[in-house]
DNA sequence: GTTGAGCGTT
């Protein structure tokens, strides 16, 4: 029986981890890629030659040099390049991590004075956390502000903040939103926006936006016009919107009703959501054949 | 040389 452990390092020159053999004397690679991820063997510098030899290795079972570990010092083999690989995965992952959940967005910056510049909207949003990209659109011909950009942060937590208040940039009151296209009209205006049933005329924006506040942060309050006795309240915290679904709450002493708010009707598909039979439908009805493919069939 | 609700030349 040989020693009951044997030295291991990533390096010759690293600090040594001491790995169990097995009570044959053998050592399971196992064993090795427990502490070294991704190992695939071992060698060792041969005394004699001063040459790195390598450790047999057959069906996942290290075997002793000589029948014997002995003192010496074992470094860890990776597949070729494959350490470098396993890091790159780490840092991939490590990411994806990161962003997770906490994804940010470009957000969509309205209102800006013609004479703001990149610089200025960098200087401005660097106060609420750190700033990734920032844009100012332009006429392409005079380069002229069209009085809007984009601005995008490194935290997800930045970005709520920042969304969830007005914004006075070089002497103006600014909003920042997320894009259109970055809204997906299903799932997160579903989930971060209510309905608002039941309203009466005299609920002012602002009345509903300091009424809502109490549940979480209030991003959009919208009242159609002329009245049609609902509004939409839209938080920056789904949750929220979704604990108040099916609540009938009373608001200046009326009762109004709480519910999903539909996808907003921005397209053909949309607008046809709930027709029986899918817009293909529509299509067949209307042209006698089936010569419209909607785009949602071949996601 | 203008303007003030909106949505990004690649």
């Amino acid at each position: 029986m040989s020693e009951l452990y044997i030295r291991v390092a990533e390096d010759e020159n690293e600090e040594p981890m001491e790995i169990p053999s097995e009570d044959d004397g053998t050592v399971l690679l196992s064993s090795v890629a427990a502490q070294f991820p991704g190992a695939c063997g071992l060698r060792y510098r041969n005394p004699e030659s001063q040459c790195m030899r390598g450790v047999r290795l057959v069906e996942g079972v290290l075997h002793a040099p000589e029948n014997e570990w002995g003192n010496l010092v074992y470094v860890v083999n990776y597949p070729k390049d494959n350490k470098r690989k396993m890091e790159e995965i780490d840092a991939a992952s490590a990411v994806k991590v990161k962003r997770g959940f906490q994804k940010t967005s470009d957000l969509i910056v309205l209102g800006l004075p013609w004479k703001t510049s990149e610089q200025d909207l960098k200087d401005y949003f660097s106060t609420f956390g750190e700033v990734i990209m920032v844009q100012v659109k332009r006429d392409a011909k005079t380069g002229n502000s069209k009085g809007f950009g984009f601005v995008r942060f490194a935290d997800y937590e930045t970005q709520t903040k920042v969304i969830t208040q007005r914004h006075m940039i070089d002497g103006r009151w600014c909003d920042c939103k997320l894009p259109n296209s970055k809204v997906c009209p299903d799932e997160p205006m579903r989930s971060r926006k209510i309905f608002v049933g039941r309203c009466t005329e005299d609920m002012t924006p602002d009345e509903l936006r300091q009424y809502f506040m109490q549940y979480g942060e209030v991003t959009d309050v919208f009242i159609p016009k002329p009245f049609r006795a609902f509004a939409f309240v839209t938080f920056a915290d789904d949750q929220v919107a979704q604990a108040l679904c099916g609540e009938d709450l009373i608001i200046k002493g009326v009762s109004v009703h709480i519910s999903n708010a539909e996808p907003k009707h921005n397209n053909i598909h949309q607008l046809f959501r709930n027709f029986p039979g899918g817009i293909a439908s529509l299509a067949t009805q209307m042209f006698g054949r089936s010569q419209y493919q909607s785009p949602s069939s071949h996601v």
